[in-house]
DNA sequence: ACGCAGGTTCAACAAACATCATACCTGCGA
DNA sequence: TCGCAGGTATGATGTTTGTTGAACCTGCGT
């Protein structure tokens, strides 16, 4: 059963969920950035400069949250977004590299 | 380019693309059944057993072949579905490895 | 105490999409 | 030749979902 925050535990992370996620332009670029980047990497979620309202933003981060991609944690003011690479690799063990291999650009960081 | 099917050729498989025919359980389906048969398998779209009606069948193959996950071609009257294993295991390693281990059941097929 | 930046919630809207019925085409077999 | 099964094309429909603005909450820093 997923916690009050709606994140499923590694055995309900199931491989649709996390397809459907994905799917997405804007969640696909939040994952290939963050898996990108030293594990344990804890970033805000305003900091991947998606071209998105603060709604929308929101929408998004829930949707990688509640399929298991992501771990967010309150962190005083921010909310953390870490990849839950862990969870991931045993789970779908390859996603991450495959991931990893074809991640797009990232505009706001050029 | 495409040929006159809407096959792409491998290099123009995309992941997004990939994983967003992916997304849908009908197709997905598709896929994961076939993952799990032999190299080269060929099977008519209706063989599968998918509770939907002709025209959403039809809808969801060109979804699959369009995004470079399935090869159709005309056999006499039927129109033959087989996966792109080599392709999709060049593009994206690990990919199909994924989806046979994590193939849900087929309801047609028990 | 105040402002502000980071996030959330809500209601609403628009685009994407899965679904279907109907009509149609095409080989194959009787 | 006729019927039929497998598929496609074309709207049309209902749902999902990505999107937004506005209102609001919460710490942090001044």
């Amino acid at each position: 059963m997923p916690d009050a925050d709606g994140h499923p535990n590694r055995e309900e992370i199931n491989l649709p969920a996390v397809l459907h996620a994905l799917a997405d332009p804007m969640r696909y670029r939040v994952v290939a950035t963050l898996v990108r980047e030293p594990d344990g990497t804890e970033r805000t979620c305003s900091s991947f400069g998606l071209p998105v309202s603060k709604s929308t933003r929101t929408h998004h981060f829930r949707v990688l949250r509640e399929a298991g991609l992501i771990r967010q944690v309150d962190r005083g003011n921010s909310r953390m977004t870490r990849l839950r690479r862990a969870d991931l690799e045993a789970r779908f063990p390859g996603l991450l590299d495959l991931l990893a291999s074809n991640a797009p650009a990232e505009p706001a960081a050029s």
